[in-house]
DNA sequence: AGTGAAACACACACCGT
DNA sequence: ACGGTGTGTGTTTCACT
C-alpha cells in the first residue's frame, strides 16, 4: 500500500530514465535483481507508475510553436462541458488541458507548427463552436525547462 | 537525415508506449526486427527521441496542487536573468519554466502537495529573489488531459 | 522479505539478399 | 535498405533461505 524510502528511489529513478535494466536500478538503491523486479512489478501494478513513453524532439520534429491558450466558454455552455472535453481529448494538437479554479475558464497547452499551424487550429477547431465565447493566446518564447519528473 | 512515413509511424508508437519491443514495432510498422531496430537506433542517435520516461501518477504520490504561475522580472532584473534561469531549474517543484512573448514574464508549472505547500514554495523561493516583482498563480482544477505526445 | 539459478525473450551484430 | 539467424544480455519465474 504506502510506499518507503527504496520505493521512492526507484521511482525517482525511472521518472528521469525508463531504459534502466532492473540490474542497474537493483545495483542503485542496494538491492539484488529478483526483489528489486518484483517491486517495480508492484509499483506498477498499484499504479504509482502510469506508463513509460519515449520523449521526442519537438523542435527537430519541426514543432516550432507552443502555445498556452485560455479558452472562455459562453454560461449557456455548461450543458455542452463533457462534449466540448471529449472533443478537447480527440485534438493531437492539444497536448494539456485543464479547468481553473474560480472561472468557467480552460487553459489549454497547444502544440503546431509556425503561428499558421496554431491559427489553423484556433480558427477550425476552437472557434467554430457556437459556445467558446473566448480564446487568449500565451505565446511561448524559450523553454527554460521541462521536465516530467515529480518532485520526489 | 530526413523522416519518411515508416519513420514517424515508429515515433508515433514509442511515443505512447516505450515499453514496446522492437518485435511489436515492428510487427505494426510492417517490418522485420533487423531494419525495425536498426531505424529506432538511429532514431536515438539523430536526436528525435531524446530519452526514455516513467510517468508516475501524481495524485497518488500526494501531489493534488498544479499551478501555472506568471513571474513577472523587474527590468533591473535583466542582469539576473541567467541566475534565475538557473534557480528555476534547479527547483524540482517547477517541472516547467517559459519565457513568454511580447513581457519580461516567466510562466512556471509548479506540482506542490496542498496548497501549503505551494505557498512555502512561493514565499520560500519566488518572493524571497528581490527582483521579482509579482506572482501571478493560475490553480488548476481538474486534469481533462495530458500527454507528452506530439501530433504527429 | 532477500538470494540463486534456470527459462525465456529480447537487443544487437553479422551474415546474405 | 530489408530479411534471417545467432549470441550475449536482460527479464521473469521458481525454489529456497
Amino acid at each position: 500500500m504506502s510506499l518507503n524510502q527504496v520505493d521512492r528511489q526507484i521511482l525517482a529513478l525511472l521518472q528521469k530514465d525508463a531504459s534502466l535494466s532492473t540490474a542497474e536500478i537493483a545495483d542503485k538503491v542496494g538491492l539484488s535483481q529478483s526483489p528489486c523486479w518484483r517491486r517495480i512489478a508492484r509499483l506498477e501494478q498499484e499504479g504509482y507508475i502510469t506508463n513509460k513513453v519515449a520523449i521526442l524532439d519537438a523542435k527537430l520534429l519541426g514543432f516550432d510553436m507552443l502555445v498556452y491558450a485560455h479558452v472562455r466558454l459562453s454560461s449557456h455552455g455548461r450543458d455542452q462541458l463533457a462534449q466540448f472535453e471529449k472533443l478537447i481529448m480527440s485534438y493531437d494538437e492539444v497536448t494539456e488541458c485543464y479547468s481553473m479554479a474560480g472561472t468557467m475558464d480552460f487553459m489549454l497547452r497547444i502544440i503546431s507548427k509556425g503561428i499558421e499551424g496554431y491559427e489553423l487550429f484556433v480558427r477550425d477547431k476552437l472557434l467554430c463552436l457556437e459556445y467558446v465565447q473566448e480564446v487568449h493566446s500565451n505565446v511561448t518564447m524559450t523553454c527554460v525547462k521541462r521536465s516530467t519528473a515529480l518532485p520526489l
